[in-house]
DNA sequence: TTTT
DNA sequence: TTTT
């Protein structure tokens, strides 16, 4: 991927919720992750402890996303390294809104998972070779997953996901989104 | 201050436009910065070059704020790092938005101002001392920003902006704002 | 702390040993971190699956070295962020070395304490107000530390360390080592 | 590339020298850059301003070291990402000796250079597609490299770089180098 | 909506 | 010397 300038984003905290994965008509898979992060301090007046917790709106798509879907939980403790990327949409009132999101191309569990001892594996975006996830993938992912990590190819665009800005609901692209999926 | 996680954002980019800089009634100086970062690739199918650019809105407080006022211009290009952090506003129209910013701590200018040689300082964003940066502090900033920089106790509160997270416009906070600024 | 350009260090790895700490004779805490990274990898020619580990020395001063020394342990897994730094040193043998190491300056322990549950707290290294971590600090910790973080104003002066350049062991700082301490 | 853990390093700064070019027998192009980033702060005795420069080696490899041959120069201000890495050698003197390396897999030039125009590309270092850097990758990196930027895949082989870890010079790779390049 |  |  060319770029001009750097746009990176790293995130450690917390899944609030199963990710939510979608499957475009090609059969991309595309995964929504909100991940928690939260910061304390005392109150300078009154000395009381307080807390904020900031939600982070998190993308990914294909093998990343399949990987979420499979390994990620509600509670989960995930390191997340991605770019920034504002899409607008329209919602139902006719009002033109804008979501900022993390695109993640790098992913790794930090938390242990059942049987899966105290680590976790990592997980970069790739290079999809053409409908690989279909079967063997998923199999090698399932042995593989909690203790390796894979690596691909970033795509050749940079736009890892369906380029109209214009839609509904920031959660459904359109009809024709896998069309312009890029591979 | 205190975290639970990581939420760190890092961007090199293209000034927009000249910061744009406000007051609260107490004084706080309020920078807004909006940062572009691009990507450029081939297309597939055409082979032609194509290229599509993010717009960071990114916020700075203080001194960082009054730094970027003052060194940075239309078209400067700039170091940044920061944290993420979504507010929710309400449009003239009632309708509620969502505003995602980079909050700055870590600011570099990276290109050669005139008469600052060749490097460009650093700034993080500090705990202010309490009002001292009437006079003096301008005066100090004159000389040393484009070959020095400065260093600042992070803010003991995490929010280093108003805390209101409802009102009519993203840029221009409340009017109680300042009661909110944590010093 | 003033800065040109950017010197910054991002680690998730799991430690080795339990954090080593000494003390200079000015009181401060110095502790030696060794924590490792891992890389896999499936062989070109073989198809087998390969591993290359990275072992990353890093210290951490003050109350960063009383935490380390206090809640991590050989295997605990964090997330580390700091600045490369050489230093020249000399050996028994009379010949000149050179150890790069990273200075801490966040650190957060990524994974669940007895007790206390699955997260872990951020520690940011701080402008030391002055030995107040004898007691009252100590007791603060114990009870806050698997659950919050702190935060402390960075050090005027970049080197959290001593300055000395040459001695005989890159763990063992010269005896006027406190002398040099920034505080 | 597999990985668990992280080991990133981020540096932004100037490099102390035109980077050096080897080729391998392989063909493969090796390039060491010297990047100083530096810290200023004023001491806390005297008031006077002081500062700290540290060198950092880096190392890239294949078409990101004929990118670095090509387009970088002493002075040139550079933004370099990879990651940390310590080889051990031998000296002339049968003495062992390590030297931490950043091996850099992302590479933006931060100035401007002649007919280059405002910014600088950015490169990532790729999967050698198989000796293609002859002369179509040289021709095509004159036109491009000023204004844009590549993108590779990462290799399968995490150490983008010799694999002996005991030679008389940091520099100098061992004969057989080559043949443990990874493709 | 997470985590401590 | 860790972790999976």
């Amino acid at each position: 991927m060319a770029s001009r300038g750097i746009n990176k984003v790293i995130l450690i905290g917390n899944l609030g919720a199963k990710p939510e994965i979608r499957y475009t008509q090609n059969n991309t898979a595309i995964a929504n992750l909100s991940i928690a992060t939260s910061e304390t301090w005392k109150d300078k007046q009154t000395g009381e402890p307080r807390e904020q917790t900031e939600w982070h709106r998190c993308v990914a798509y294909r093998r990343l996303a399949e990987i979420a879907g499979e390994y990620l939980d509600k509670g989960s403790k995930v390191y997340v390294e991605g770019r920034l990327q504002t899409r607008k949409w329209q919602g139902q009132d006719g009002v033109e809104r804008y979501t900022t999101e993390v695109v993640i191309n790098d992913l790794q569990m930090l938390d242990g998972r059942p049987g899966g001892g105290q680590g976790g594996g990592g997980f970069q975006s790739q290079q999809s070779g053409g409908g690989q996830y279909g079967q063997g993938g998923g199999q090698q992912r399932q042995q593989a997953a909690p203790q390796q990590s894979y690596n691909q190819a970033p795509q050749q665009r940079p736009a890892q996901q369906p380029q109209q800005q214009q839609n509904n609901d920031p959660f459904i692209p359109d009809q024709d989104f896998d069309d312009d999926i890029p591979f």
